[in-house]
DNA sequence: AAACAAACGTTGCAAATGCAACATGAGGAA
DNA sequence: TTCCTCATGTTGCATTTGCAACGTTTGTTT
């Protein structure tokens, strides 16, 4: 267990907390650690939604199947990951997809009611650990809204324009590197990548802008 | 501001709470009411993002400019509605973006601080509030990645299936009414509404459902 | 240097979609 | 009833995109 506090500590629902407080912090939320074999199921669609996980060790897939029977990967959460937390947080009864382990798995399951019942002892770590709830599903919150602001562009040049006007953004300057290669661009804006590479091509030959691999420099108009 | 109160207490941040105890409450918050004229900024781009606003008659637009200059509307916020509270919960330093009063406005600002930092009254309603942003942060949540999970599939008829099931599922049955018509169903998923319309013709033709206007029953192939 | 692999750019072609124009049908008002 | 309006369905056509195949560049290995 201890070489997991070290994973722990760099979990953003423990940040700012004082590693020798995590025991007792642990203690006080009644986390238990529990091992997953390879394509087991931590959570099964209709399991109550009352708990959530932290990811010690390997990988887990969060998936869906429709009607139909198609069957989707939602999300991958390695190691320092949440999961559940949402459907635990938004109090929903039934869990509506199933989180299963990719490969072997260590987690740490938590009861939701743990973290938002203010416990007995009233430690004070307790409080920022629901702060930093609040933050991590804020934050999770802006990068769904801006994914779905670039994605649900028309043309994959205005895909691309609002990308690209965000990272300029972020990052101050009009001239800036992304964290994605072009493959992973792509599948982020949910276009084909030569049609991608196509469309940043004729952005280029229009003055837009100019680019080099992941380095990007956004051009005003003249 | 009386009359404010009855819109307040349908406001999900306050769910939960007893009238009598919503004027103590707000003022624990140090909420104050302002107005704004057509077209007032609220928040404007660049501003700290360390309030968060509830709407209590009329209606703001939260609004996004790109590098090129292209406006974007990102939401439409009415009556009731919150606004900036992802980024007061996120800790972001400077607003991305501007909130504007569409027409007449008269709004609630509350300072986030005043909402995470527990009040020197321990006021017991206080925990309910912040039980009441989570819950409203994780519902958005879900929302956001339901919306995400729908629209990134690659073609109209395969969003359809992902919409549908979904839908299905949430009302426990194969045959429901959706909450949408034609038009706001096609901007739902980014798409146009004849072609929306041609999909679901030949969806039809398949087998793989029936419908009539906001009617829908999904079927199993045979 | 030579050989290879990986990432990216380019392009022809077919499929999917947007767009526009029109048809149909249901419901409301006079 | 008749007329009108609005939501939805239908269809031809142009554009956009996905897909596949191939060319180019860069960096690494031997």
């Amino acid at each position: 267990m201890e070489k997991n506090f070290q994973q722990l500590h760099k979990c953003p629902l423990f940040a700012g907390i004082d590693e020798k407080d995590l025991f007792t912090l642990l203690s006080c939320l009644s986390a238990t650690e529990k091992h997953y074999h390879k394509n087991e199921y931590i959570f099964m669609p209709g399991d109550r939604a009352d708990k959530m996980g932290i990811v010690l060790e390997g990988k887990v897939h969060v998936v869906q199947e429709d009607f139909w029977g198609n069957r989707t990967i939602l999300t991958s959460v390695s190691s320092g990951g949440l999961f559940g937390e949402a459907f635990a947080s938004a109090e929903i009864a039934q869990l509506p997809l199933g989180v299963i382990a990719v490969e072997e798995v260590k987690s740490l399951l938590i009861n939701y009611r743990k973290i938002i019942d203010t416990c007995p002892s009233v430690c004070s770590f307790h409080s920022e650990v629901i702060r930093n709830m609040l933050r991590i599903l804020a934050q999770k919150n802006l990068i769904l809204t801006q994914k779905i602001d670039h994605i649900s562009k028309k043309t994959i040049a205005e895909k691309l324009q609002s990308y690209l006007s965000f990272q300029a953004h972020l990052q101050g300057s009009s001239e800036f590197d992304i964290p994605f290669s072009r493959q992973e661009l792509a599948e982020y804006l949910n276009v084909d990548r030569s049609a991608l590479s196509r469309e940043l091509s004729r952005m280029q030959q229009q003055g837009l802008l100019n680019y080099h691999k992941s380095h990007f420099q956004l051009t005003d108009q003249v």
